[in-house]
DNA sequence: CGAATTTGACCCGCGC
DNA sequence: GCGCGGGTCAAATTCG
């Protein structure tokens, strides 16, 4: 199966990237949102960009908005959804910048929170009962099992605790978004009053530990919610399908297409070339609106000035070229 | 044949 | 204490 560039996206991942034009890409501003911090569709603030059309913001969960933003060239309008877990969301810009230290313990209440994140101790002690109890073979081999997952639960959750989320809501009718990483499914689970399940990810990469959740809305089946937990501690591994349409097609900045996520998307290392000054100052905007620190590359710290030091979330949401001058 | 996915089981926290 | 929902594991299966 191709392209099929003008209708969107078909069915299979491997269309997942050609949401767009000949090449593929197109990278769509999510943060092209009016600078209120409130997402209520009130407050939409219609904004064009030449390719696309933002069509409102959506109100998301405490923390977050949505964008919805219309690309002509294609027959769906595309949903890119920016946001953030909070402690609660209410101050974003605040959570943000604990983050952006110390990622908060994530509070999203549409996406699903991290809510099992601080039970070590608990954890140990089942490790520890697991280890001593049984004779039988059988049982001793279960609870070695047990044992085994447990600890790699313990690690896993011991590092959960302080990775950052972030979600994007986006329309397409691909589940699994090409982001430029490789990840592994290792779950899926029913959604409670949802017809879609919930697919969890994990990076591949063996010393990067994060993960993301793909679900689609039941409330709007076209759109896919994706979680992103933690940050890329590599490269990404696989290029956008065309090499160039990273960065002859993507005009945003900050942009990332329902088929592209890359520059979005925590860790990113991919780069856009794409950049005007007003659309960096609407991503600033946007940023701030959001919480996210935000430093934009023509010297002009908007926002957080520790953004370049630290690599909070939202840090790598970025394209690197927003990041550095060029 | 190795990598990726599927899927049932398990664990945990939380609310009742 | 129990049930439920979210999240994870890992054996089995499928895929490339």
């Amino acid at each position: 199966m191709e392209k099929d560039n003008h209708m969107g996206v078909k069915s299979e991942e491997a269309d997942a990237v050609s949401f767009g034009s000949s090449n593929g890409y197109y990278n769509i501003n999510p943060l092209l949102l009016s600078s209120s911090s409130a997402f209520d569709f009130c407050q939409v603030e219609k904004s064009e960009l030449g390719f696309m059309e933002l069509l409102g913001v959506q109100d998301y969960c405490n923390s977050g908005g949505a964008a919805l933003l219309d690309l002509p060239h294609f027959s769906k309008p595309t949903v890119v959804k920016a946001s953030c877990d909070g402690d609660s969301g209410k101050e974003c810009s605040e959570v943000l910048n604990h983050q952006h230290q110390q990622p908060a313990t994530p509070n999203s209440s549409s996406i699903s929170l991290a809510s099992s994140e601080a039970v070590n101790d608990e954890h140990n002690k089942s490790v520890e009962q697991g280890v001593h109890d049984d004779d039988d073979d059988y049982q001793e081999e279960q609870q070695q099992k047990k044992t085994k997952k447990q600890l790699k639960v313990k690690k896993t959750k011991q590092k959960r605790q302080r990775e950052a989320r972030f979600a994007f809501m986006t329309k397409s009718e691909v589940d699994h978004l090409e982001d430029g990483y490789r990840w592994r499914k290792y779950g899926q689970k029913a959604v409670k009053n949802s017809p879609f399940p919930r697919s969890y990810y994990r990076c591949t990469s063996a010393s990067c530990n994060v993960k993301k959740r793909v679900e689609r809305s039941f409330t709007d089946p076209s759109v896919v919610v994706t979680t992103y937990e933690g940050q890329h501690t590599h490269p990404s591994p696989v290029m956008p399908r065309s090499p160039i349409a990273g960065s002859l097609l993507t005009p945003p900045p900050q942009g990332v297409s329902s088929t592209n996520f890359a520059s979005l998307m925590p860790g990113n290392y991919l780069s856009s070339q794409y950049h005007h000054h007003h659309q960096q100052q609407l991503l600033a905007n946007t940023l701030t609106s959001f919480g996210f620190p935000y430093k934009n590359t023509n010297n002009n710290n908007i926002n957080n000035a520790s953004f370049s030091q630290d690599n909070g979330l939202l840090q790598d949401i970025l394209p690197s070229n927003m990041l550095k001058e060029y």
